[in-house]
DNA sequence: CGAGAGATTGATACCAATCAAAGGATGTGG
DNA sequence: CCACATCCTTTGATTGGTATCAATCTCTCG
């Protein structure tokens, strides 16, 4: 929020994307506590949570229509989900960056409604829940945890499904900005410095705008000092101003 | 899908809206009959789950910012989800009938984001999931069937925002229709005859359409023969034709 | 019956998609 | 190391869909 916060993205100090999140960050925390004080007990089902896996760029984590395996968390990178259209075009139905948790779709139909691939290299903690619920150990405090990442989930949904609909582009693009910033800095990094390592068309294609708008509309920002856009490297310089537009 | 299938919404033989799901088609379900084994065995703690509690019309059930106490399952009746925005004017987000829970969304901040008011005389369950988490009784079945609704509503959400933000109002429209249609049926009730207890606003702010849109579409559709509406009833008469619409 | 809210229908203005073209960035092979 | 191809991005001109403004109509309820 403030300025005086050390941004650094130009300088390139500090690469965001190559960083890994704490685990008291990640979300798959709570879920990897309960599972460290399990194995320190006995017999451990082998396999269960695979911690930091490498992920390829443009590497699909599960692809839609696959049956439900593992929910996984993000420990450093991004990823976006999409779907394929009839058309064979993509449709971009969510980003996901460091802490986040994905998969989560797939619980109650036992099958991806949709495909996730990375957007730079990156590292996952994968939770085969399934083996998991048939393991018969006491699952009372993971399910909580389970829980509260869901309910975390649906009520951000909520906010970005109806803030989506019911504003302009100008507005969208604030507002999916701010909603950027708030995702890093709740996961301790920069709130001001983000990478967009996505395309501008997949962030029109999230937004449900030509990525020409999203174009128009970072450049319009740039003039009015409300962002600096160096390449994939984004600024706010006022996100007081971003909120602004945002919500009106 | 048939139209052999009994639809009576005109001659008004069966009013949908005053009939109750049956537990086998209510979004507690599994928790009810966790419960009801619960209450047979030992210290039952009282007032966890209150059965088939009355709603009257406008009454709101909880309101935004409020502290999380429940989550409910409608057992009959309709609600509506909405946020005050600083102008006063309410921006719904989201519809609740027969078998959907609400409040899922309230489970992570601890705090209600939005408030959710009833559209019609309506009966709710209320599960206390506070008092629950503290009453030290084995939760792993319930709990289980938590995460499992919880899950279907974030799939349910994903899919919804991605339509609502690329599509067309006439789209949008349609495919509204469509998904009140598969939720109805989903609870075993007519998949045609549909009663639509909000207002033309209430689902143009839904959909991020002004109530003229809404009103100017759902005309053309009649004329079309997609649909047949008599003041607030709806039959779907070519759910193909619909879901052609709703999806290019 | 009258009042007020909700719904419908018409005319106009504006925002954003689309079409089109040029300008950068990246990577590959000669 | 340069030439070329490819992809992504930016900028401009035109078109169409939808919001908005405005008026009338319908229904409900006291």
């Amino acid at each position: 929020m403030n300025s005086d916060h050390s941004c650094c993205i130009i300088g390139a100090t500090c690469n965001v994307s190559h960083e890994e999140v704490d685990c008291s960050a990640c979300g798959l925390d709570p879920m990897c506590l309960v599972l460290d004080y399990a194995e320190r007990g006995s017999g451990v089902p082998e396999g269960i949570l695979l911690r930091r896996q490498p992920v390829a760029m443009g590497e699909n984590l599960y692809r839609a229509q696959q049956a439900f395996e593992a929910v996984y968390a993000i420990k450093s990178g991004s990823f976006k989900a999409y779907i394929e259209e009839q058309d064979g075009k993509e449709r971009v139905v969510g980003f996901y960056f460091a802490g986040d948790l994905m998969g989560a779709e797939a619980i109650a139909g036992q099958t991806y409604p949709c495909s996730v691939r990375a957007l730079e290299p990156s590292r996952v903690c994968m939770l085969h829940l399934g083996q998991l619920v048939n393991s018969g150990r006491p699952l009372e405090a993971l399910q909580a945890a389970l829980i509260n990442m869901l309910g975390k989930e649906v009520a951000l949904n909520h906010q970005v499904t109806s803030a989506l609909v019911r504003q302009n582009a100008e507005q969208r693009l604030a507002a999916f900005l701010i909603s950027l910033s708030e995702r890093m800095q709740s996961r301790g990094f920069s709130p001001c410095g983000i990478e967009l390592r996505m395309s501008r068309s997949d962030i029109g294609s999230y937004l449900g705008l030509a990525r020409e708008t999203v174009s128009r509309l970072l450049t319009k920002f740039q003039h009015c000092g409300l962002i600096l856009l160096r390449k994939k490297q984004l600024l706010l310089l006022d996100s007081q101003g971003l909120r602004q537009l945002a919500f009106l």
